[in-house]
RNA sequence: GGGCGAGUGGUGUAAUUGGUAAACACGCCAGUCUUAGGAACUGGUGGCGCAAGCCGUGAGGGUUCAAGUCCCUCCUCGCCCACCA
């Protein structure tokens, strides 16, 4: 052994680790099970990306530590192997998916074995394989046969160029998710999933799971939930107006009720309106515009009135308009509501621009300093000035900028230089000094100025924390030390609304004013409350809290308790071809007949052409020996589903198959299912987490309802990675050039390397950017390491250096050893928390130590294992060479000596009023009085002392002391 | 507009959760070795200052013996969602 030679090691020790299957998990075993999992990849014609690796070596190194443990180790991988850019390359090369993805799949394992992951091969799955995809077609007859898999004539986001339905969540900002073109709205007949059914059970059982916040956060905005109350307001005309608010309390304040253009009914409206030939012309125009869903147009709301309708409001019976506006959402809710411009920012846009009427019901306790109270609109306010300046210099500038003329309308109140002298509250400081600066304080200008009323405001004086702040703009003139503005910067619709808010902070006197302000402003109708509060102009309810008041009018008006979702039922049909075939057939007679299962899998047949086809249906339409099959019920003629599935279906599931790929009788043994699931981590990418963590929780839940799988939810525990970016932090693309390939990584650098890289390049959930020149860092710190190696080696080979009792090396220094027992805490601990930079930054420190130390085989081999889930191969070279027979990865992971740890004499800083000023050397044991005593004594502190009165001393345990003079 | 998160050396970042800011690594500088270049190793490397020392975690303020960390105001950036009644 001599040259630490990547290419052999590694290839060496990943050839014996297959050969020797010690990865494979054992179904049934004894020890005590861990599932960890990472997302399977698709296997793109790129090859593996260099972001993959940091997610797979994450939860390799946790697998590792675990085998270590004792624990018997499933971590698998497959292929996410349906998708659309394989057959958009299919289209292009008229080459055979099957035959692409096998090449692709081919690379990538390829790949994942150069990096030397501890992935179980054997259990490898492929969702395009029939044998795989069998299974998620079955599944998929089980909702259908509970009626949560139907076919709907839907809205449905159209992608024009992909051609192809695509869910909501898959829509980004209007464009489709894959090629960025504006999705259309398209009216098509689809196969349906109904996972609104399991909203309610997906957001509760949020509260078991051990996710990352964020990951729950997430997931509980995208299911969207909200209770509130529908109701019916009757018309004078022949159909009623059902309307779904959160806001029930707010009823007396409803002044019109609006209908989304795309409400179902709304034919039966527009005829009865007076204006009908203008309100068809306006839906008719509005639909357009939703279809299009162009977000680059502006989203002013409109809408139109329907003139002689009139809407009754069932509190108080009042007649009010009812309304046509874009701005309500014809799929959510009832596609109508009961509109509240006085507590609905929305409703009052709309309000002030068709000037309906603006009827405040609910007063802001603006008392309450923990008002929820949003925000609301432009109003006029007195506006007041406060500011702090602490630089000289800016003083000169800021006193000509107020004298100057422009500035004459708006004088500030106070501002403040100096600093604050004692006894007086910066308030007073600030009018002092202004008054000697300028002697303006005592003109009192009011000017009206708008500006946006702000939550601050109602809950302002309660703390009373004198901060005055500068308003930002006078704070930007000053620095860019100009003593004049311009018209169009003063009244820039920014610097209004954005920088003119009035400070809030100042004290009790200033906020009772402005609060009053405040009230005439909303009384005014200049904004809108959307915040709790106390009911006023409602009748009997006048005086009770919004709380309440939602209960006794709900049971008032016999409206139904509600509670609605964001989420939407699941568009499961895709008109493609590379996906699995939908198993349904369609009999003219019998209707929608789904495949026998024991005719599945439905297999995906061979075709010329894979381009889709502009009516919309897949390219399986046009096999007509494939598509005409006899009923399974009649017998007579029929017709194949044609759609397939997305790409999440396969995915939705896989975690399932692991666990005993094989089976041909079942999706997976429930033995096998039994003892592996729920999975314990699966750690994935932040973007699949409203989308595929969701799907796959809600056919968990199902396949759970049908007592298939033994636990309700999926995964124990969620984390996820941050991307690796390209150089310089911007994005790696192809068409920027800056794409990093693995291969040639672990060619020049090698697999330990590039993994002991990507974990230390940054916090493991957090984005970085690839750094080519930075990875000479890990490769040095493993030759260090080999170094070392070879230094022990020579030891064993000379047993004269060696005690004989135990082996142990002579010269071995103490400190050594305790450095290793720390390590061994510390690597152990940041592992867990997937804090994998620090981990091996304390394994640099220790073996740097080792080089410059002697270091005895024993401890030697402990710091090789607690490097072997980083860096597997070089671990088990020098491992073996010391003599181990059996693998470093299938030892016992080492434990540290409490006692170890403890250090006698600590190092701990001398602070004089905060500022660190001597060292001193502290006994482990030494009493409080007497490590004061040593301080105060200390060298470098006494002439920091003397002569000074000490009045009290600080002892943090084994930080630091601090002597305040 | 809403939600989540982040601002620390030339760079990636660390900081025992309120206790010596910059650990570890890249880069840079110097030295050793080398015909040379490179590699490797050793040392140095926040700013100002000859020095003692002072300043320093996006800006300003507050609380504290002590603030990167807590509180307030503001600025900037990233991600996700976006008329959800």
């Amino acid at each position: 052994m001599k040259e630490y030679d990547h290419k052999k090691i590694e290839k060496k020790w990943q050839t014996l680790w297959e050969k020797n299957g010690i990865y494979h998990a054992k179904d049934f075993s004894k020890k005590a099970k861990y599932y960890s999992l990472v997302e399977f990849p698709y296997p793109s014609g790129a090859g593996l990306h260099i972001g993959h690796p940091r997610s797979y070596t994450g939860m390799d190194i946790i697998s590792r530590k675990r085998r270590m443990q004792g624990y018997n180790v499933l971590y698998p991988i497959g292929w996410d192997a349906f998708g659309l850019p394989t057959e958009n390359y299919a289209i292009k090369t008229g080459k055979d998916p099957r035959i692409v993805t096998k090449k692709n799949t081919d690379t990538f394992r390829r790949q994942l074995k150069s990096i030397g992951f501890s992935f179980d091969w054997s259990r490898e799955v492929n969702t395009t394989d029939p044998k795989y995809y069998k299974w998620t077609q079955w599944i998929f007859l089980q909702f259908l046969k509970k009626g949560l898999a139907y076919k709907a004539k839907v809205n449905i986001n159209w992608c024009p160029k992909d051609k192809t339905g695509l869910a909501n969540e898959e829509v980004i900002a209007g464009c489709c998710e894959r090629c960025g073109t504006p999705v259309e709205k398209r009216e098509k007949e689809q196969w349906m999933l109904a996972i609104t059914k399991y909203a309610e059970r997906l957001d509760k059982d949020l509260d078991d799971v051990d996710y990352l916040p964020q990951i729950k956060q997430s997931q509980r905005n995208w299911i969207g939930k909200s209770e509130g109350v529908e109701f019916e307001f009757k018309t004078n005309i022949s159909r009623n107006i059902k309307v779904f608010t959160t806001r029930i309390d707010t009823l007396f304040g409803v002044t019109y009720v609006v209908l989304s253009p795309e409400h179902s009914n709304i034919g039966e409206f527009l005829v009865q309106a007076r204006n009908m030939a203008e309100v068809s012309k306006y839906v008719r125009e509005a639909k357009e515009k939703i279809s299009k869903k162009d977000l680059t147009i502006d989203k002013e709301k409109t809408g139109i009135e329907l003139k002689g309708t009139k809407a009754i409001n069932p509190a108080n019976g009042e007649e009010v308009p009812v309304w046509v506006g874009d701005y309500v959402l014809a799929d959510y809710g009832t596609g109508a509501i009961m509109a509240v411009p006085a507590h609905d920012e929305r409703d009052f846009e709309f309000a002030k621009k068709y000037g309906i009427e603006i009827k405040q019901v609910v007063m802001p306790d603006i008392t309450d300093s923990k008002n929820p109270h949003r925000e609301g609109k432009e109003s006029t306010i007195r506006n007041t000035v406060h500011i702090i300046l602490r630089n000289p210099k800016k003083k000169e500038i800021l006193i000509q900028f107020l004298k100057g003329e422009k500035w004459k309308g708006i004088n500030p109140q106070s501002f403040l230089i100096g600093g604050v002298e004692k006894g007086e509250s910066n308030m007073e400081a600030a009018s002092r000094e202004i008054k000697e600066e300028t002697g303006y304080f005592n003109l009192k200008f009011i000017e009206e100025i708008p500006f946006k009323v702000q939550s601050k405001f109602f809950a302002a004086h309660k703390d009373v924390n004198r901060t005055i702040t500068v308003n930002t703009l006078i704070f930007n003139l000053i620095n860019e030390e100009k003593t004049e503005i311009t018209e169009d910067e003063y009244f820039t619709k920014d610097s209004h609304e954005m920088k003119w808010i009035p400070e809030n902070k100042i004290s009790e006197t200033l906020t009772t004013e402005d609060q009053q302000m405040i009230w005439k402003c909303y009384q005014a109708g200049k904004f809108s409350y959307s915040g709790a509060g106390i009911l006023m102009n409602s009748g009997k309810w006048n005086g009770m809290d919004s709380e309440t008041a939602k209960k006794e009018i709900i049971k008032f008006i016999g409206g139904k308790e509600k509670t609605t979702f964001k989420l939407r039922d699941w568009v499961f049909s895709r008109q493609r071809y590379w996906g699995e075939p939908i198993p349904v057939i369609n009999c003219p007679d019998c209707g929608l007949v789904p495949v026998p299962e024991k005719d599945l899998p439905v297999l995906l047949p061979k075709v010329k052409n894979y381009q889709p086809t502009d009516s919309g249906e897949s390219p399986l339409a046009n096999i007509s020996k494939w598509v005409n099959v006899k009923c399974p019920k009649c017998k007579g003629q029929a017709k194949r589903e044609t759609d397939t599935m997305p790409n999440w279906a396969g995915s939705s599931w896989y975690y399932l198959r692991y666990t005993n790929p094989k089976n041909a009788k079942a999706f997976a043994d429930k033995k096998n299912l039994k003892y592996w699931t729920p999975v314990d981590w699966y750690n994935g990418g932040n973007e699949h987490t409203t989308l595929h963590v969701l799907y796959s929780r809600f056919w968990h839940k199902f396949l759970y309802d049908l007592k298939l799988v033994p636990t309700s939810e999926p995964y124990k525990k969620r984390t996820s990675h941050g991307m690796i970016l390209g150089e310089g932090g911007v994005k790696m693309s192809k068409s920027l050039g800056n794409v990093i390939n693995p291969d040639e990584i672990v060619k020049t650098y090698g697999a330990d390397t590039l993994r002991i890289y990507e974990m230390f390049m940054g916090p493991f959930s957090q984005s970085v950017a690839w750094s080519t020149e930075s990875i000479i860092g890990s490769r040095r710190f493993i030759e260090k390491v080999w170094r070392v190696g070879l230094e022990v080696l020579k030891q064993k080979n000379s047993s004269a250096l060696l005690h004989p009792s135990d082996g142990t090396f002579r010269l071995q220094n103490s400190s050594v050893v305790k450095l290793l027992h720390k390590t061994i805490k510390k690597v152990s601990e940041d592992i867990e928390e997937m804090r994998f930079n620090t981990a091996i930054s304390s394994l640099m420190i220790l073996a740097t130590e080792m080089e410059k130390s002697e270091v005895s085989i024993k401890d030697y081999k402990k710091f090789l294992q607690i490097l072997a889930p980083f860096a597997p191969h070089v671990a088990e070279e020098l491992w073996t060479a010391l003599g181990e027979k059996k693998s470093i990865h299938l030892s016992a992971w080492p434990k540290y000596d409490e006692s170890l740890i403890k250090d006698e004499e600590i190092k701990i800083a001398v602070q004089v009023n905060g500022k660190v000023r001597a060292e001193i050397m502290i006994g482990a044991d030494e009493s409080e009085e007497e490590i004061k005593n040593k301080a105060i004594s200390s060298e470098g502190v006494l002439k920091y002392i003397e002569g000074k009165e000490i009045k009290k001393v600080i002892y943090v345990k084994g930080r630091l002391i601090n002597i305040v003079i």
